[in-house]
DNA sequence: GACTAAACTAACTAGGTCGTACATTGTGCC
DNA sequence: GGCACAATGTACGACCTAGTTAGTTTAGTC
């Protein structure tokens, strides 16, 4: 394990970025404790870090590179020298965005349980995954408004999809072998029904919750959602004389 | 049946002015057809039509006075004089949005229908209409990255709600009342799992469609999904007992 | 037809915003 | 220890953008 402390003074700061140290980082974390003038992992880092907040609070154009430069470690040239312009930086903040959430989701596991239950599982821990994080759900509906077309020009997202679509397929397959779950639907649109719940929950909240006079974030009333959310889902997939009530 | 196609095809032009002309306009209209060099009524509303698909197309930040004043037929000294500033032309346009799509709503007629039935088409309607006013949703989609901030100063938002929940909270009422829908659940949350699923159908579907390499825009796909929702919703609701499949 | 208020125009300003040029320092390598 | 290059700091420039100033034109009124 690496010694927390001499990282922090080394300008490691507030973020949890233990798990994402390069190996070059690594090394001379390990040959050279005291603080280092020049980082560059760090710094690009850091900058990330910042820019994801700032865009993923306040949009593409509106962002400011000289605000993320200040709130930054490092300065406004920096941006520029790793991540070419204004776009190039959002891109990346994008993918980070991205990268982030899929690596969370490894944390599911569903594995052997019965398919209703392990259903109802999956959609819990993807409402409640979303719930966590919003910096998330807002970067995707911000890159919605730019109608994908930074989304279009990265390459690292053509391995994104696998992950979730397998398992809920997964899960799907066991319920229509074993009779529970009805026959013929597609797990790619099964996973559009479960993610247009959960995104909504974050996304819309706030003109929902005025509109209707009543906090859709409020401790309860996201339970009910959750609860309500589990049961819709878990409902149209079960066929009609294994449901209760 | 509703056919998608022609909704689709009936939605989309460049704008339908004729409906919002003033009285003041019709009068004047009718008595002089001939160009006029003073309108105000006009003015207004053709700067807040051209605001209305900039800050659609480019939200709050991204939209460029200029550009607006560029395409309007009149000039940025009027956006000021009628508006105030870009914030009061954005309010007014977030509004003009929502008093539009409320007033499309009221097309929805299905009184007197079995419930299943009218929640159905209830269902459906949404979806379609939705789906035809994507300028309204993304404008939804724009406020909500900035946390409702501008409908909170809205006054026209208070009379919004009443209609929407309404309708569904009495169709919903009818079928608990024939034994046919399951009972106790709150209409808002039903609203609101209908509302989150025809709402991410157009809001979420760019990067949707890139991720999973499937084109969620294209007719059919578009009905398969529309079917899918409305059952979702049907389902949800109904008794087992009353459930086929 | 003189007067007034509303409607409108063109040109301008102050400051914001992205991006760069140029100089300097640190690091790995032989 | 000196070289090559990566990393960084400072300062600035060109353009953009929201908002304004100062004035003109039009419509209705008496």
């Amino acid at each position: 394990m690496y010694d927390l402390v001499s990282l922090v003074n080394a300008g490691f700061g507030d973020m949890d970025d233990l798990q994402q140290m390069s190996d070059a980082e690594k090394r001379q974390t390990a040959r050279r404790p005291a603080a280092r003038s020049q980082d560059p992992d760090g710094t690009r880092r850091n900058i990330l870090e910042i820019a994801s907040e700032e865009f993923a609070l306040n949009g593409l154009s509106g962002a400011r590179v000289d605000e993320i430069a200040a709130r930054t470690r490092s300065s406004k040239r920096m941006i520029y020298y790793y991540f070419g312009d204004k776009e190039g930086l959002y891109l990346s903040a994008l993918e980070n965005a991205y990268r982030r959430v899929r690596e969370g989701e490894a944390a599911l596991d569903i594995e052997g349980r019965p398919p209703a239950e392990a259903l109802g599982r999956l959609v819990e821990f993807t409402f409640d995954h979303h719930h966590q994080h919003e910096e998330f759900i807002r970067m995707v509906m911000i890159e919605n408004i730019h109608k994908g077309q930074y989304l279009d020009r990265s390459e690292m997202i053509r391995g994104l999809n696998a992950t979730a679509i397998d398992r809920i397929a997964e899960v799907y397959a066991r319920g229509v072998a074993e009779g529970v779950f009805r026959d013929g639907m597609d797990p790619v649109e099964l996973h559009w029904q479960v993610s247009a719940l959960c995104f909504f929950n974050v996304s819309n909240r706030a003109t929902f919750s005025k509109i209707f006079g009543r906090d859709f974030g409020a401790p309860e009333q996201l339970e009910r959602l959750r609860r309500n959310t589990v049961e819709t889902i878990v409902r149209y997939v079960t066929r009609a004389e294994r449901l209760a009530g």
